[in-house]
DNA sequence: CAAAGAACCTGGCGGC
DNA sequence: TGCCGCCAGGTTCTTT
C-alpha cells in the first residue's frame, strides 16, 4: 500500500517524536517481520541504542542509529507505524508483529495483516551499496525530463511498468503510476520508448505535482493505510481514475476503464490518454 | 539482458 | 450460511 507520500508523511510525523529518543527494548511478536535476522540478533543490535535521525528514501523509512546502523522499515502492502503510549491497550495488538519501547515510555508499534513488510537494520558499510540500488528520488532535483528520456529510450515495456520499477525511479506505487499517467494524458500501456519529447517532459511534471500534492493530503487511505496516529490520508478523495472504473472521468465525462498491465490493476481515461 | 509471471501472505467481496 | 475464486497500495525470484 504504502508509497513515497504515505511513507514521507510518517516520516514528517515521526521525525520530531523519535530523534534523540533512545530505544529500551524490542518486541518481535512475528519472527517473519525481521527474517531472515533471527529476533535475537536483531534486538542485540537495537537495545540501548539513540535514534538520531529519520530519513526516507523511495518507499523505505529509515530510522539512523548512534552506532552509524540503520533501522529499515519497508511496509510493503498493508504495514502501519503507530507511535503511542505505553502499555498499549490489549485489542491493539492484533497483527502487532514488532514493538519499540522507547525510553520517554511511548512507543513505535509495526501491524502488518499480510505480513510483508520488513524490518532490518542495515550496517553502516553496506548502506552505499543498498541504496544504489533504487532510482532517484523523483522529488529531487536530479530527476528532470532529460534523465526520465534516457531511461525510457529503447525500451519496450509499457510506460506503467516502467513507472512502477524502484530501479528507475524509487518510491511510485499503482496508485501514482494511475493518477500521473492519466494527469500527464498518457496512455499506461504505451510502450515507454515511443514517448515524445513534449510527453516526456509532461510526464516528469504530473509525477512531481502528483507526489506534491499526494503529500500534502497526507497520502491515499483506500483501505488499511493510516499514518502514525492512526488517521487516514484524503488524496483517495480527489482520485481521478484510479479505483474508479465505470465513473465518469473528470475531464471528459467517458467510463473510466480498468485493464491489467504488468500485473497490475490499471485505470485510465480511454479518451483523454493518448 | 529485458520482460513476463509466480511466489510470498491474509482478508474481504461477489457469485453460486 | 458456506465455499470458491478473485483481488488488493509491493518486492523478489524464476522462467522465457
Amino acid at each position: 500500500m504504502p508509497e513515497l507520500p504515505e511513507v514521507e508523511t510518517i516520516r514528517r510525523q515521526l521525525e520530531p517524536l523519535l530523534t534523540g529518543s533512545k530505544i529500551s527494548s524490542i518486541e518481535v511478536l512475528d519472527p517473519l517481520a525481521v527474517a531472515p535476522a533471527s529476533p535475537e540478533a536483531f534486538k542485540r543490535r537495537l537495545r540501548g541504542r539513540a535514534i538520531t535521525a529519520v530519513r526516507r528514501r523511495g518507499k523505505y523509512l529509515q530510522l539512523e542509529l548512534d552506532t552509524q546502523d540503520t533501522l529499515v522499515i519497508h511496509l510493503r502492502m498493508t504495514g502501519t507505524l503507530t507511535y503511542l503510549q505505553l502499555p498499549m491497550p490489549k485489542e491493539e495488538r492484533q497483527r502487532l508483529r514488532l514493538l519499540l519501547h522507547l525510553d520517554n515510555g511511548a512507543g513505535l508499534a509495526f501491524h502488518d495483516t499480510r505480513r510483508f513488510g520488513k524490518a532490518f537494520i542495515l550496517k553502516a558499510g553496506d548502506s552505499q551499496r543498498y541504496w544504489a540500488r533504487l532510482g532517484p528520488e523523483p522529488l529531487d532535483s536530479s530527476f528532470k525530463a532529460a534523465y526520465l528520456g534516457k531511461i525510457l529510450d529503447g525500451r519496450t515495456r509499457p510506460i506503467k511498468s516502467l513507472l512502477l520499477d524502484q530501479a528507475m525511479v524509487a518510491g511510485i506505487g499503482n496508485i501514482y503510476a494511475d493518477e500521473a499517467l492519466y494527469r500527464a494524458h498518457i496512455m499506461p500501456t504505451r510502450p515507454a520508448g515511443d514517448l515524445d519529447d513534449e510527453e516526456i517532459r509532461r510526464l516528469t511534471r504530473s509525477i512531481k505535482a502528483t507526489l506534491k500534492k499526494a503529500i500534502d493530503l497526507q497520502g491515499s487511505s483506500i483501505d488499511t493505510y493510516r499514518d502514525s496516529q492512526g488517521r487516514k490520508g484524503s488524496f483517495q478523495e480527489t482520485f481521478q481514475v484510479h479505483r474508479r472504473q465505470g465513473e465518469p472521468c473528470p475531464a471528459c465525462g467517458t467510463r473510466v476503464e480498468k485493464i491489467r498491465v504488468g500485473g497490475r490493476g490499471t485505470y485510465f481515461c480511454p479518451i483523454c490518454q493518448k
